[in-house]
DNA sequence: ATAGGTTGTCGAAGCGCTTCGATGCGGATT
DNA sequence: AATCCGCATCGAAGCGCTTCGACAACCTAT
């Protein structure tokens, strides 16, 4: 293993010099700056990480913390995920991924050991048990999400009452008086999920505003949930018409059966779809859809914390605004029978 | 921030000694042992990282190497990071998540400066850039998936010639004359990777054993592209009765098609598909299929690779072997018309 | 009672890097 | 000619931990 000392008797100058020529933190005679890149490239020498942690107390590590749940809207966390490490990358920072599994003790393991200089937080519930410690151990931090106290936290996310109700305005602006929701597993909403409750928040007030009506149903993904769900709404709620659907897994079922039970799409039915572009374009009917720009979530995290951590950026809630995009699957509403 | 030193002084003993009790690594009088202990508790002390990694050369931190490309298999990848995330955890490891993005690189990167102890790749091809670094930084690592020279290296994978194989011989075993394989999407092929190759290579190989006719078609995800490749199938091979399928995004198309065109599953159509369970079982028939033990996959990374970093462990190639589950989709061949 | 072996603890020497203050030097300012 | 300043470089002091050899203290076998 080739040592800083060894690059600096190398290139003949003293381990402090090559030093800053790493750094750029003083000026250095371009003759001299060159013979130690030299004499770097020539040796093969890397910085050791361990060594540059304990002395600079920097470790150029951002924790990622993600869901343990592998069964929930995995693509958009994966995306986010790989948005995240590459983001990361481009600012000098590699990435330590968490699992939800150690739940707070994460946090407290991370900050105490240095282990990474901040961290990001995705799937966060609105009444997150990690959120005191964050608070507690300063240490800096950015969530994707949003909790029901955002004092003093950093937050990015889609702003998922605007899409709500932006699929009403859709949908109420085609003639749908009758709106159903399919949204997340029930699960997601027991965990208070920010997300899913800002979502439903979003379509509520947009349709009581624009007096339609609005039937919300948690359904679980796969073909059979799908089933029994679709049938108690078109059971409770005849008239249906619109349908808005925020369940990546529940979006192809629901199409077969639509097609299965002879209701066109959209001549019949309307659906608008809350999901990533890919799989609104991929779906059996191109999908009219509010898009989840993972990418775009896990860059501006990234952004923010490194900011965080250069000192400059604050404490700022950071909602993307959401946008629908209209393909094959919207139309007008049908003439009563 | 607490160190060592003033747990030591905290507790009346010397550094060092606070250091054994921590690692274990001499023996401590249980009086001793205890008030270290208590003094640990109440000052909350957390050892530092950097510190650790520099004086020990152990970072405790396990590098994984995950595929940038975010439209493919992304729930088995995921599956396989987060079972990777949990095992290394259960081992007193991180994991730093490296994405494709860097390349070989990343290799020389993490092997240089000792960020991570040792790494583990993913979506390995055939002759992968990154396997001579590798050999020659002696980094100790673990490759899920199989290279084509697999000599001096550590691999863990599904058994995917058998895979092939065995879904053949389920399919020729009640009959089936005329297969027909939708596979992943060109570029996988295009890119050599392991398991797309051998599990065709194991498809092929037993249907000539056992004479029946197999068609391969590679299939992007979507239902378009799925409908051309299905007309495609069925024009050049009109008694094709048995299916298989490898490409977890073909699956629900591939049988939304199949209902809309009046081919019952199984009475008209067999169909086994090569995917994890979830989806198998959450499709709109149940699947017969083999699994992708994604979890098992993982953990079997890991234990493989904290054995190398223990100095026990070897060179092995593991293969975990299929299994294929019957359940509704598959079934005797029709009689011929 | 004495040599020999354990057991438990300590002190000190690094690990490879960053960073601060000091220093030498040439040029600009009086 | 004396003074001041900025630039380029160096030396040394750590950062917080692990680990090795040393050493008392005690126990056992002779």
């Amino acid at each position: 293993m080739v040592t800083l000392a060894e690059v600096a008797q190398h290139a003949g100058v003293s381990a402090s010099t090559v030093s800053y020529v790493l750094s750029g933190k003083r000026s250095i005679s371009a003759n001299t700056r060159q013979r130690v890149e030299r004499s770097i490239r020539e040796l093969g020498y890397h910085p050791n990480a361990g060594a540059r942690a304990l002395a600079s107390s920097k470790s150029n590590i951002i924790a990622l913390m993600v869901p343990l749940r592998t069964d929930m809207y995995v693509p958009v966390m994966m995306e986010i995920a790989i948005a995240v490490a590459t983001s990361a990358r481009a600012h000098g920072y590699d990435v330590l991924l968490l699992t939800g599994e150690e739940g707070p003790d994460a946090v407290r393991r991370v900050a105490g050991s240095g282990l990474a200089d901040g961290m990001i937080l995705m799937d966060v519930e609105l009444d997150d048990e990690r959120l005191p410690l964050l608070r507690a151990t300063d240490q800096p931090s950015v969530l994707i999400g949003l909790p029901a106290d955002t004092s003093g936290l950093t937050c990015v996310d889609l702003d998922f009452r605007a899409t709500g109700a932006l699929c009403v305005e859709h949908l109420a602006k085609q003639g749908h008086q009758d709106i159903a929701v399919i949204g997340e597993a029930p699960a997601v909403y027991e965990r208070h999920t920010g997300f899913a409750e800002r979502t439903l928040d979003g379509l509520r007030t947009r349709s009581r505003e624009l007096g339609v009506r609005l039937l919300h149903r948690p359904c679980e993904g796969g073909y059979d949930a799908m089933a029994v769900t679709l049938a108690r709404i078109l059971d409770e709620r005849p008239d249906t018409s619109g349908l808005i659907v925020q369940n990546e897994s529940a979006v192809e079922p629901l199409l077969a059966l639509l097609r299965q039970q002879g209701r066109a799409v959209p001549e019949d039915v309307s659906v608008v779809a809350i999901c990533p572009d890919q799989v609104a374009m991929q779906a059996s009917v191109r999908l009219t859809s509010v898009a989840i720009p993972a990418q775009e979530m896990g860059r501006h995290a990234v952004d923010q914390l490194v900011a965080k951590l250069e000192g400059r950026g604050s404490d700022e809630v950071v909602l993307l605004a959401p946008e629908l995009t209209v393909r094959g699957s919207t139309g007008p509403a049908p003439s009563r029978s």
